[in-house]
DNA sequence: ATGAAAGCGCTAACAC
DNA sequence: GTGTTAGCGCTTTCAT
């Protein structure tokens, strides 16, 4: 808790008595010819000094930090958890350092980030942008970062962009209920502000078929909270469902809805599936542990997060390859939410 | 994805036909006097060629960054994510930015962690600790780095650390059951390589009276996967419990645990609570959320997250006050996954 | 009210 | 093989 011992590269080279330059040559290994002993004076001086280096001097000199920033939406909510994992994982192995920043499901918050990233010249940024807006792109592309999307897709399909094919998600969901026999299917949704929960309803009716849809859709969610507010929604989303109750079974916009409403019907006394099946949407970790454990659609968020970080590592390395928009394909998994009308 | 325009202070005070120094003035608007159409040509100047300050510049002049790091075992536990939630809202509040960094469990990663913080010159570091050692506190006083501690206790009472009473949890745990008739109560736990999972079941065992405990280990968890590996512990645990099964109701050592294992009692037919009562400690959002319910003991990591950052922030700001250890206390809440026995 | 200049800690030419 | 030096972008005396 003192005050600091600000050890530089010049107390260093004093004590080893040489010059910075020198110094600074043995404590990078640069492979630059230094005399052995040369170098053994260094090392022990800088160990005997306890000397950090600072990178601020070092990144302001070399214009690198190998710092990555990325925001994402919620660092609460399990999915951007997992991708947040994937992603730090692939910049570890490629010897960069993640910065990780929330916007709390908040545009302004997302900006802030944003130029907070910008300002500390971080080499890159990876962005789970909120809105399907403009701004955010804008700022990053005047400010000339290299970055890559990821999560929800971008207008401009050129960008570097590492999404799923939530239309299709949607879309595996009410084709295999249909399939089980379902005729009457709920969609229980959070306001479409993003473009991935637009897709979802809308690949969820394109695989409807002869089916009938019934959308029910709760008011925003407010921030912070974040799961616990989810789970909520998912509760009052049964109680809307239950007033008309015209459905045999329901898939939500995710795998926090569909726990939230599971539980919800189990306390009311309706039997998941027996009376009503669930299906969900991402299978984070929870899936499998819900009572009874979630059927749902499969968007790995983790395999998301490395590959966004990888295509950024590797673009800062220069390694060229025509990237733009990826969509990664979803796949379903069966668990036990579900009843065969057939 | 371009090369950068990084536009500097220079280049706003040379367009707007000043100094450097002026230009810095109006720019970080202190006080200092600078007359009103210099003041609006140089904002102009700065707004027309899209500056955006450089950080690492001024934090190397300045030696403050305003920026705190925080490193957590895993940002994937909810436990972890919930606590990195109440220091991301608190240093926000104060005009700081939080860098977080995962250990993933792993001793190394974490001194890796705190190197990496030091050498970025962060102002503070908020640090919750695997291991019981000391290397790491070294570590952090030799660099004479802000730093002070959370979840887990630190041996020296006092250095500023914000904990729980984990040992009063545990006791109110076991307590509770006896309270509620159970004579024979099992305590489900991972391996005893942290203080909270010792005190809580020291605490267990302090709380059982005339009852009778029995402990079941399961063996190290593997890093990464972490939510999943913690489900899988509790369904492994309920495995070994079976062998014996010489307990009316069990206690785990967290609530990931007692979810896996609450879902693994029911997949091998047996209803909780009635015919096992299980107990979790910590309630993360997701104990709300299981079927049943589950009765759980309260440690709000958010809030301790958020004591932390108060009291790390304040210290940087200079407000002396005495801290040393505080241990926050645990408080019961009841749901439905205990069955009366009296 | 404004500007010149000295660094913060570091790297990378460029000498020798 | 080693040292000198010129900045990277910024703040901040100290003059004027």
């Amino acid at each position: 808790m003192k005050k600091g011992n600000r050890i530089t590269i010049r107390d260093v080279s004093l004590m080893a008595n040489t010059s910075i330059a020198t110094a600074s040559r043995v404590l990078n290994n640069t492979g630059y010819p230094v005399s052995p002993d040369m170098k053994a004076r260094i090392l022990k001086a800088a160990k005997d000094l306890g000397y950090t280096p600072n990178m601020l001097g070092k990144a302001l000199k070399t214009g690198k930090s190998h710092e990555i920033g990325v925001v994402v939406p919620s660092l609460l909510n399990p999915y951007y958890a997992e991708a947040v994992n994937g992603i730090e994982r692939e910049c570890n192995a490629r010897g960069y350092t993640p910065v990780f920043c929330s916007s709390d499901n908040n545009p302004e918050k997302e900006l802030a980030n944003v130029e907070f990233l910008i300002r500390m010249r971080m080499d890159g940024i990876l962005l789970s942008k909120i809105e399907y807006g403009d701004d955010v792109i804008q700022r990053v592309s005047r400010a000339g970062i290299s970055t890559v999307y990821f999560d929800q897709p971008v207008a401009d399909e050129n960008l570097p962009c590492i999404t799923y094919d939530f239309f299709e998600a949607g879309r595996m969901a009410s084709e295999y209920l249909t399939s089980r026999g379902h005729r009457r299917i709920a969609f229980f949704s959070l306001p479409f502000d993003r473009q991935s929960r637009r897709s979802r309803y809308e690949g969820f009716m394109a695989g409807l078929g002869e089916a009938e849809g019934y959308l029910y859709q709760s008011p925003a969610e407010n921030e912070g909270v974040e799961v616990l507010s989810e789970f909520q929604a998912g509760e009052r989303l049964v109680d809307s469902f239950l007033k008309d109750r015209n459905a045999t079974a329901v898939v939500a916009i995710n795998d926090l809805i569909a726990i939230g409403a599971m539980n919800a019907f189990s306390k009311r006394g309706i039997a998941v599936p027996s009376d009503i099946s669930v299906v969900g949407l991402d299978d984070i970790s929870f899936a499998a542990m819900s009572n009874p454990a979630l059927t749902t659609v499969k968007q790995p968020s983790y395999e998301m997060g490395s590959a966004a970080a990888k295509v950024l590592i590797d673009s800062l390395e220069g390694v060229e390859e025509e990237v733009g928009t990826v969509r990664m394909p979803p796949s379903l998994v069966e668990r036990d939410s579900v009843c065969d009308l057939v």
